[in-house]
RNA sequence: GCCGCUUUAGCUCAGCAGGUAGAGCAUCACCAUGGUAAGGUGGGGGUCGCCGGUUCAAAUCCGGCAAGCGGCUCCA
């Protein structure tokens, strides 16, 4: 019997059954023989030793393949379960395996859990391991084996038994039996370079009512080059943080005397949040949007009616009991406003689609550990807006929204994100209001929507707001966690709570769907996204400094570094002069640690050309400019949102 | 909320076999200072997160609480 392989460039070959990979890539070439590290057959990671029973498509994976990470990074998971399985007798096993930023392994210790400060010694009891360079072979093992080798370990039970088929197919190294891998490297050698990066807890699976184990989660790679470059890279990261450059910036802070989430917002961070909020406006203004104010504090019944109470109440803040029998709720959200606003006149088919925005300001009681600069934080504002429009008119605003998104995007030079459709949880019904029919029609509205207009999008169970589907936009912080920046939602529930009506062209009363969309987010977290994004050098529009002016000589050059700065204000550019009796170069590296865009030296030269010595940020080669020609250049910057090419 | 860790000057951190605090940067003063990333000298500044316990004595040991960090759960 012979089988055929048919090789990523297309030619096929004919083979013995049962033949290994590591057989076929030697029989390829002798150094594929050698670099080969696993394959992947028929869309399936397979080991070196795996025997090929069946025709199909093979690629030999070498290192430099991103799949042979994941078989990296698996091997490593298992020489560490199998190094702690040793090194702690009475430690229980969750699960462990590769993810897209390395490896964890879950553990629950009885003699005290693993921290941070036991990894040290785990990593060199690893290394040891790796060092003896064992044979790990694939074996199948029953259940009954498996239970016997993992006895009075009750995560790993549960896991062996939900495994399907008599015999597990799983891997051995010397005593050490493990199971769950796709594919494992065949010696404990090949997986040497390896860092324990942290401890952290994580509910057995996944379930807030589960116990909580200890994660350790760890990298590895095949060159050190690699390795170093991740560890380079995750350190970096600190750098973006939108906490530590909103500190080193003095944009905000957050002050537990005042209280927990409840961000102040220092001059510089006004000002960026400032401009942007004015941007914002001005758009939506444009974009056929009507802007209002709206009382933070409502009735606690408007809540009620609008749901909140019934299935947002976890995330509210108690209500204040007035005493005569009122009770005043914080808002979460501002759409109860908004429909008081629709409500407040009688609404005709010709004025819909009607636009209320707002700047609102809510209040959610985020869980503490939740809780992080201000990304996430229990006072925010939401650049919010709430469409009432007719039931046929659904799409077309759909695609409005859509279009503003992208626009303001673009300003903002935010180009990586992807779309998500947020559906209810099929499962977990009452967490949402309760029309099968509702739900159906509107979820398939909007994948329809985006179907129509071609955009890719995936698809998510469980993230849908209370009261209707949404279209989130997903971006990842400098942390690599998924947020949501801007949002959709198709509301059918509220209109029939609030009892919305318009008078249709037929004089009967009709109801409005609502669309509830955030742009830009909240200005908490969006500007905590931009800061990442920008590594906090904002562009000129956006930047709380735009011009730093630096006088050569605090006597002889200040007239014109102040006229300088008056010439500048009068256009509206953020400027400062420095008058501090300091050496220039001083002055210039803390323009420059500030991230402000141009700082302007200027001394006798410039004062009698009339010109100004500019450095922009992070350049070091100063260019002299006539001075005219910088003003008008950097008013046109801020004018057009710092974007070239426009 | 849960698990682990952390909390000392404005910031970054040292001190910790228990004997009542230190550095760098920042700040202030004085001196110096004309060309593109830190000039010099000196001074001020901390009830060592909060509350309680052990002790002759606590920043240091123990307990509780709070906040922060890494995650989990949740989420704009």
């Amino acid at each position: 019997m012979s089988i055929s392989i048919e090789f990523p460039d297309g030619s096929k070959k004919q083979f013995d059954d049962g033949v290994s990979v590591l057989e076929i890539a030697k029989s390829i070439s002798t150094s594929l023989g050698k670099k080969a590290i696993a394959g992947k057959f028929n869309g399936e990671l397979v080991d070196l030793h795996r025997a090929l029973k069946q025709d199909g498509k093979l690629q030999i994976l070498t290192a430099n393949d991103d799949d042979a990470l994941i078989v990296l990074n698996d091997t490593a998971a298992f020489l560490l379960a199998a190094t702690l399985k040793a090194a702690y007798p009475k430690m229980h096993f969750g699960e462990g395996h590769s993810t897209a930023d390395g490896f964890f392994y879950d553990t629950d210790n009885e003699d005290g859990q693993v921290t941070v400060n036991d990894l040290a010694d785990i990593k060199a009891q690893m290394q040891a391991l790796v060092k003896a360079n064992g044979e790990i072979k694939r074996v199948f093992v029953s259940k009954d084996e498996l239970l016997k080798a993992f006895a009075g370990d009750p995560y790993k039970e549960s896991l062996i038994n939900a495994e399907s088929g008599v015999q597990i197919p799983a891997y051995q190294l010397g005593d050490f039996v493990d199971f769950g891998y796709r594919a494992l490297l065949d010696k404990a050698g090949e997986a040497k370079i390896f860092e324990l990066l942290s401890v952290a807890g994580a509910y057995w699976q996944g379930k807030s009512s589960n116990p909580m184990l200890q994660r350790i989660y760890a990298t590895a790679f095949y060159k050190q080059a690699d390795l170093d470059a991740d560890l380079k890279r995750r350190a970096e990261i600190k750098e973006r943080d939108h906490r530590t450059l909103g500190r080193e910036l003095d944009l905000f802070f957050v002050d537990p005397k005042v209280g927990a989430g409840l961000p102040y917002w220092m001059p510089n961070g006004s000002t960026i949040r400032r401009t942007i909020e004015r941007y914002i406006i001005d758009r939506e203004l444009a974009a056929g949007y009507e802007h209002v104010y709206t009382p933070i504090l409502a009735n606690l019944d408007l809540y009620k009616q609008s749901g909140h109470w019934d299935h947002y109440r976890e995330d509210m803040f108690p209500p204040m009991d007035m005493g005569d029998g009122e009770m005043l709720e914080l808002r979460p959200m501002n759409c109860p406003s908004h429909i008081q606003i629709y409500q407040h006149h009688i609404r005709s088919y010709r004025e819909l689609p009607i636009r209320i925005a707002e700047l609102g300001m809510m209040h959610r009681y985020e869980k503490s550990g939740a809780l992080s600069g201000l990304q996430r934080v229990r006072e925010m504002t939401l650049n919010d807006g709430h469409t009432f429009v007719t039931p046929d008119q659904i799409q077309d605003e759909f695609k409005n929204i859509l279009q503003l998104m992208m626009n303001v995007y673009e300003d903002f030079d935010v180009t990586d994100y992807t779309f998500r459709l947020s559906y209810r949880d099929p499962k977990n019904t009452e967490k949402y209001f309760d029309d099968d029919e509702m739900w159906n029609k509107s979820q398939s509205m909007l994948k329809g929507a985006m179907d129509d207009l071609g955009l890719d999008y995936y698809e998510a169970e469980g993230e849908a707001a209370f009261y209707g589907p949404k279209l989130d936009v997903q971006t990842k912080t400098a942390l690599g966690n998924d947020e949501t920046l801007s949002t959709i939602q198709l509301d059918f529930m509220m209109p029939e709570k609030f009892h919305l009506v318009y008078t249709g062209e037929d004089g009967q009363e009709h109801r409005p769907v609502m669309i509830h969309r955030g742009v830009i987010s909240t200005m908490e977290r969006f500007i905590a996204y931009l800061t990442e994004i920008y590594k906090g050098a904002f562009p000129t529009w956006l930047a709380p400094t735009q011009v730093e002016i630096i006088p050569v000589n605090l006597d002889l050059h200040m007239d014109y570094a102040e006229s300088l700065q008056k010439t500048l204000a009068a256009k509206g550019i953020r400027v400062k002069l420095d008058k501090r009796n300091e050496k220039m170069g001083y002055k210039i590296r803390e323009a420059q640690t500030q991230k402000v865009p141009y700082t302007l030296v200027v001394g006798d030269q410039e004062k009698n050309d009339a010109t100004v010595s500019v450095r922009a940020y992070g350049s070091d080669k100063p260019s002299t400019e006539d001075l005219n020609v910088f003003v008008d250049a950097i008013v046109s910057e801020v004018k057009n949102f710092s974007r070239t090419g426009k």
